[in-house]
DNA sequence: AACTATTGACCACATTTGTAGTCAAAGGAT
DNA sequence: ATCCTTTGACTACAAATGTGGTCAATAGTT
């Protein structure tokens, strides 16, 4: 069981990904584009990834900072691999091709892929 | 809003789509190995598809036979399309260089990988 | 000093999900 | 004919999730 994180709360670890140690009304303000969620929401968002122990808290004055418990990479790593299990029968490339069909792939995209395999035939 | 089909649900859905056109016990059958489902589990799962629109029934005698009114292939490349902006930012390169690195690529994965990448450069 | 805005703690509530139970009708076994 | 089994319909119920309200303490503003 590895601990769940739920795509709301996914989002909020994104921002703390990118800028570890705001608080909860920072976060708001990197949402604020994004989402529209009440100040509120995002604070039951915040108590409970730390009561799953994704994030910790750190005093500062009267409020919280937070910061992840669970590196990105970490998380990305488990949640691309239990998600091509899951669909694809734990194999990649059906996975990237209906990627490259559903989507179109960059240049960049492709690129990083041969580049990728240039390693990976090593 | 797409067709939401929970992780219990999408189990059901692999079996049709391996075998469209079973009825439930004929499931229950199929996933003896994988879940330990009730076969009241299962026909409630079932309801829910056929509620959600993701099955359609066939009246066989008493009991129904079931078979995916969305395909395989359209779920799947949606369901990756999404997985990649999520967690991603809609690139594929990382999330095959994390795959990579969680698991190893098979060398079947390889092949087929640069098969892909020959293609998409045409 | 009085008022307002902010913060964490606790609570609320509908929906979705996982996992079945009950029930009545209908087929099959004896 | 009687009993057991199977089936779909309906119901149940706890946990997770999305979304936010209430409250009391406190910091900042006037």
């Amino acid at each position: 069981m590895t601990l769940q994180i739920s795509p709301a709360e996914l989002e909020i670890m994104k921002v703390l990904w990118r800028k570890p140690g705001l608080g909860a009304s920072e976060i708001a303000d990197a949402l604020e584009d994004s989402r529209d969620w009440n100040i509120r929401t995002i604070k039951t968002l915040l108590s409970r990834l730390v009561e799953k122990g994704a994030l910790a808290t750190e005093q500062d004055g009267r409020r919280f900072l937070y910061r992840p418990l669970i590196e990105k990479a970490a998380y990305q790593k488990k949640a691309a691999s239990q998600f091509v299990d899951r669909l694809f029968g734990g194999k990649a490339a059906p996975l990237i091709a209906h990627l490259a069909d559903a989507r179109g792939l960059s240049d960049e995209d492709i690129e990083e892929l041969e580049a990728l395999l240039g390693r990976l035939k090593q």
